[in-house]
DNA sequence: CGATAAACAATCAAAAACGCTCAAAGTGAG
DNA sequence: CTCACTTTGAGCGTTTTTGATTGTTTATCG
């Protein structure tokens, strides 16, 4: 097995572990000790675990993707018509921020026929798509983090409070039990945090894979959000107001 | 079987597998470890897989950036050499800036074997290139311009006046006469500018096409530069100090 | 607080993978 | 057929990775 390759394995174990020692990922793997050690010490130099004594814990298991599903989730047809409900949402001349996400990836394709937009990301492989179909388009700064592909940290927030957004289209991890948004990871919940703060009006991208998922950082109650777009009606036991709701 | 087809089948594999290690390569296709070796890294270096110890991975599909067409003007030999000069440069543990250029583009695969770097650009597809390859990478944010998919303006500045450099690598347009760097690009020759305010070091990354030409902007003299990289010894007509030229 | 066990970093030797050189095999043009 | 050129595989010294061992640090519990 290549290193590379274990690599991943221990990120995709931690993706459903949350926790997990260094023994114990020893006897999965059928490596030994020491070398476990040695990759969790390099797996937290790259900020895609965090090292604690006796194994690791996770940070943001919603990028880890397995070689399998990976084109399927990206792509997946579900996403594209959450995006495409998203665009209708966006009117000529307006600036908008979306966060970076496998689920608003698509939303390039959808902003084509609009004249005269800006938008503002924190996703390079989004923004790379934008630019090229000629979108005036603004990428936040910072270190670049692998899994994702996007911006994260002072940087990225310092960017985004330059800026007066019209919506914020975004996704996250999950929504818990009494309605409110969360992340694994804290970095890209200060991110969204930011671009709301700037935005006249938010949109949530939700498929039906996030409820009842709950994770560590809070971000906003869902009955703060101006739009959900979901393909799922159990949103509606979450809302008071019906009429933010787009279900595709 | 021909080399491109021998090709063709390694990238159809790692489409399915993600990893696959050399030895099972060899097995997989008949034919010796050092053919498969030389192959992983005639493909890696073009771009179309990650060589790692023991074998290869993909290239995700989310992680593509460049468009097709890019290949060709930038893939050159010549350029290739003066990367490798540039990246000879570099020692581990230092903090550089790389210009966004279709010349310093390919310096991404010789700085893969420096320790320890961060490397700071405002070209995207060079960030990206980059971050595949496990350096830790920031990218300037900004407006995305679509000729060269980098970011300009003053928030690049701005981003780049929070760095101590230890060495900055560019190129630019020309070279006039007077031995004077221009560029025809205002934003390309600020931000350039700010870079080499935050540095310690310049490296000047230039082509035998770039001599007598002038363009509006000045950056400034070829004499300031601490080095300069160029496959051609006309370079010495406009230098006083000879050891500052690393022809190649 | 101190004793004990677990986890750790550091070191080293073996194994695997590597790059490099060189000769053999294959290929195409004259 | 010969010659030049490319591609391949074997041999060899070097580098990287790994696992065992050592002594040290850290957590736990009485």
């Amino acid at each position: 097995m290549l290193k590379e390759e274990r690599y991943d394995k221990i990120l995709s174990i931690l993706d459903k572990e949350k926790y997990i020692s260094a023994h114990k990922l020893s006897e999965m793997l059928f490596v030994s000790l020491p070398t476990i050690r040695r990759d969790l010490a390099e797996l937290d130099r790259r900020n895609q675990i965090i090292r604690s004594h006796g194994g690791a814990k996770a940070i943001e298991p919603e990028h880890i993707v397995t070689p399998l599903n990976f084109r399927k989730t990206v792509n997946s047809l579900q996403k594209r018509t959450l995006c495409q409900a998203a665009a209708n949402l966006v009117s000529d001349n307006e600036i908008i921020f979306i966060d970076s996400s496998t689920t608003t990836l698509q939303m390039a394709d959808f902003l084509v026929e609009k004249k005269n937009i800006t938008v503002i990301t924190n996703g390079i492989s989004l923004a790379t798509l934008l630019v090229q179909k000629d979108i005036k388009t603004y990428c936040t700064g910072g270190e670049i983090f692998q899994n994702s592909l996007a911006h994260f940290g002072s940087f990225a927030e310092d960017f985004i409070r330059r800026f007066n957004i019209d919506t914020m289209f975004f996704s996250c991890h999950g929504v818990n039990n009494s309605g409110m948004l969360t992340d694994p990871s804290l970095p890209e919940t200060q991110v969204r945090k930011a671009a709301i703060n700037q935005s006249k009006k938010t949109v949530f991208l939700c498929d039906e894979s996030k409820f009842s998922l709950s994770t560590p950082y809070n971000l906003i109650s869902i009955k703060e959000v101006d739009y959900v777009i979901t393909d799922s009606p159990i949103v509606r036991d979450f809302l008071d107001i019906e009429n933010k709701i787009i279900i595709v």
